[in-house]
RNA sequence: CGCGGGGUGGAGCAGUCUGGAAGCUCGUCGGGCUCAUAACCCGAAGGUCGCAGGUUCAAAUCCUGCCCCCGCAACCA
């Protein structure tokens, strides 16, 4: 193979909030199976992924989680990298963006835009809530008061660090012109250009103070550098940057990037802020972005009712690691998001890799074996008897003709990043392979010994065929184009066939699937339960029957079992307040979907209170009624609407609603105790 | 008027940018075959391409309006 030049390709680094699941997965396989094909063809290929360790939101999770934000990342990058590694991905780098070069590279960076005049110091002007510690813009207030207190807000500017982004808008402009396939799918680009770039681009605030756990901008104390800027420096610092010209070897062949894969949800900061940052720079821009869309799970409500929650590391328990590769780069669409489920991965294992693949290749090596012993050359005799034919019209030569064109029209595929269409076009290799087999009848020949000859010949064409399949699939599915190449080859096969992908039965999946989440189940159902969700519209009935068929039992509908929460104290008790409240007023909230506003006379006094209740009360029906209220709950802010208290509701396991009212009679503030 | 995505035979999707015979995989039905993992091969049924208008010789595709679904958004108090 030829060699073709470098080909640096990346993930976006993965955000250290918390444990993968199958979406954020497909990024790395995606990239994966992009990096390999790369190989093949001959490219030097460089691959770098990691995680994103920064940021208030991880400084939050690890104090719930009682820990120090470090030891918190290491924990789940740490498991990140397990899932990587357990993907048979062959990335060449792993960056956290707590290692220290890059720590100390980002330093050097923020100063040297700083320095550059690029970064400058300001301030950020809002309007600022004491008690919430939190800016907001006027746009976010409700009815001008805190959207999340309710509380009076007075403006304030505290100390920041801004970027000059449009200093470099127009190049930026210019450039996405001139260079249509920078940002696919060109959808995208459009998209960026008019809600972004053309309206005119504001300076984006590149320091925090409000939080400590990231990159401390050295000369300034207190300020943290933001966590974008942080984060997108990774694709240089990881590869050995340094801007005050010591960038390594490796730096200076592999940048710039050739593709950034990135999910299409972050495509607005890897195509402005990231360019611009690099024009600061001083560096070239990366050749392609590429905004994948998401693999969603099942349709919504059923995934979790039915405790699918669906993580790599378990799917691959039941399918196997190729199996679940397969099935991410193959039925991923490639602009729409895609979806996954349990039945789906059965389905597809079946059809496509036990059936089309697994059994040809368990064929061929059979009738290999019984026939010929285990190898068989080229004999070159077609259909008719006669030596082979150079017209082209044999069934020998359509297959030889379909096994050629393959690797080009994978090639084809692959170069538009069109991946699942390129396992597409090999899959039809395979099932080539199979009409093949069809089509000479080799049991037919078997039993006529003077067609011996054209038996081999048969055998032989399908080896091949067989064998070319597999080495285009090595980039999708590294470790099954192994084991077929293991099997067959060059006219040998192997004594006994190995089963690639035993069949599966949907039911038995499904069964063990809820064996292994026996409590997801019912925790499903407690959770949405405590969260009041309203629109279990049906799914949550399917759930039940789904558990019962499934044998699982229990979960009648007469009775309800939630997780226990831990013992509380009397004082604890005391210290909420109920009281009855008579609601004398209900409306909807407008621009809700669950929520109703009722007007509760408790006691002299009229406390708003809002509720998730839309979908069990209409307004007309909650007035008159007397409810039980939480008093003393801290108010927030729903939709924007002020909630003084809340109303009181029992919940079954789908999620249904029914207001805890007085047994007898009692005046509106009566307490409950 | 919050942002975004979507509505194509029973299921999951492609096709929409660049109008011109409605396609793929699974499922269903019928047939063939028996080397193989009840698999493989062939054939068939099944769609007014969400609804209503418009442009056009021609619309799934372009334009207008509407309906529905799903994410996200600070809507579970």
């Amino acid at each position: 193979m030829a060699e073709r030049g470098k080909y640096y390709i990346t993930t976006a680094i993965a955000y250290t909030s918390g444990k993968p699941h199958i979406g954020n997965t497909y990024e790395i396989v995606l990239a994966d199976a992009i990096a390999r094909y790369k190989r093949s063809q001959g490219y030097d290929v460089f691959f770098q992924t990691g995680t994103d360790e920064h940021g208030q939101k991880i400084e939050i999770r690890a104090q719930e989680a009682n820990t120090t934000p470090q030891l918190f990342v290491d924990g789940v990058s740490a498991e990140i990298r397990r899932i990587w590694d357990l993907m048979d991905t062959s990335y060449d780098k792993f960056i956290r963006t707590t290692d220290k070069e890059h720590e100390k590279q980002v330093q050097k960076i923020f100063k040297k835009m700083y320095a550059k005049g690029d970064i400058y110091k300001g301030y950020y002007k809002g309007l600022y809530c004491t008690p919430c510690e939190a800016f907001f813009t006027e746009s976010q207030l409700v009815d001008g008061k805190c959207p999340d207190c309710g509380r009076e807000v007075q403006p304030a500017q505290e100390e920041a660090y801004f970027f000059k982004m449009s200093k470099y808008a127009d190049r930026l402009i210019e450039h996405i012109n001139a260079h249509p396939e920078f940002i696919q799918p060109v959808s995208r680009k459009n998209e960026m250009m008019n809600n972004f770039l053309l309206p005119g681009l504001q300076d984006l605030c590149v320091s925090r103070t409000s939080f400590k756990w990231g990159i401390p901008v050295d000369f300034d104390e207190g300020h943290v550098v933001y966590v974008w800027l942080d984060a997108l420096t990774n694709y240089i610092t990881g590869i050995g940057y340094d801007c005050e010209g010591g960038s390594t070897e490796r730096f200076k062949k592999n940048w710039p990037a050739d593709l950034h894969l990135i999910g299409k949800d972050i495509i607005r900061f890897h195509t402005i802020y990231w360019p611009i940052f690099l024009m600061s720079l001083d560096l070239p821009l990366p050749k392609q972005i590429f905004g994948h869309p998401w693999l969603l799970q099942g349709d919504g409500k059923m995934s979790k009712s039915k405790g699918n929650v669906l993580y790599a590391d378990e799917l691959v328990d039941f399918f196997g690691v190729d199996a679940v590769r397969y099935f991410v780069l193959h039925e991923m669409p490639f602009e729409n998001d895609g979806v996954i489920s349990w039945e789906l991965m059965v389905e597809r294992v079946n059809s496509e890799l036990a059936n089309t693949l697994g059994n040809l290749v368990n064929r061929t090596v059979s009738m290999t074996n019984k026939y010929f012993g285990g190898t068989v050359i080229d004999k070159g005799v077609t259909e008719n008897g006669v030596e082979k034919d150079m017209t082209g019209a044999d069934v020998d030569a359509d297959l030889r003709a379909a096994t050629e064109k393959t690797a080009a029209m994978v090639e084809a595929k692959m170069d538009g990043l069109r991946v699942a269409d390129a396992i597409t076009k090999i899959f039809n290799l395979f099932k080539r392979c199979n009409k093949y087999i069809d089509e000479t009848m080799p049991w037919v020949l078997a039993k006529d010994e003077a067609k011996k000859d054209r038996l081999e010949t048969v055998l032989w064409n399908l080896n091949w065929s067989i064998s070319e399949g597999a080495r285009q699939l090595e980039p999708f599915m590294p470790s099954t184009s192994g084991k077929i190449l293991a099997q067959l080859g060059g006219g040998h096969v192997t004594g006994k066939p190995e089963i690639l992908f035993q069949r599966l039965d949907l039911d038995e999946v499904m069964k063990k699937v809820e064996e292994l989440h026996p409590a997801s189940v019912e925790n499903a159902d407690a959770a949405n339960a405590g969260t009041g969700e309203g629109d279990s519209n049906g799914d949550g009935g399917k759930t039940v029957a789904a558990v019962n068929a499934g044998g699982v039992g229990g979960a009648s509908k007469t009775a309800v079992d939630i997780p226990a929460k831990p013992e509380i104290t009397f004082e604890q008790f005391g210290a909420m307040q109920f009281q009855v409240g008579e609601i004398i007023a209900c409306e909807e909230v407008k621009k809700s979907r669950k929520l109703l506003c009722s007007q509760v006379k408790i006691g002299s006094q009229v406390k708003q209170i809002v509720s998730g209740i839309k979908a069990y009360y209409t307004p007309e029906e909650m007035v008159g009624k007397k409810v039980m209220v939480l008093v003393n709950l801290k108010p927030a802010k729903l939709a924007g609407v002020l909630s003084e208290g809340m109303l009181l509701c029992a919940e079954d396991a789908d999620g249904n609603l029914a207001l805890m009212t007085p047994e007898k009679d009692m005046p509106a503030g009566a307490e409950i105790c």
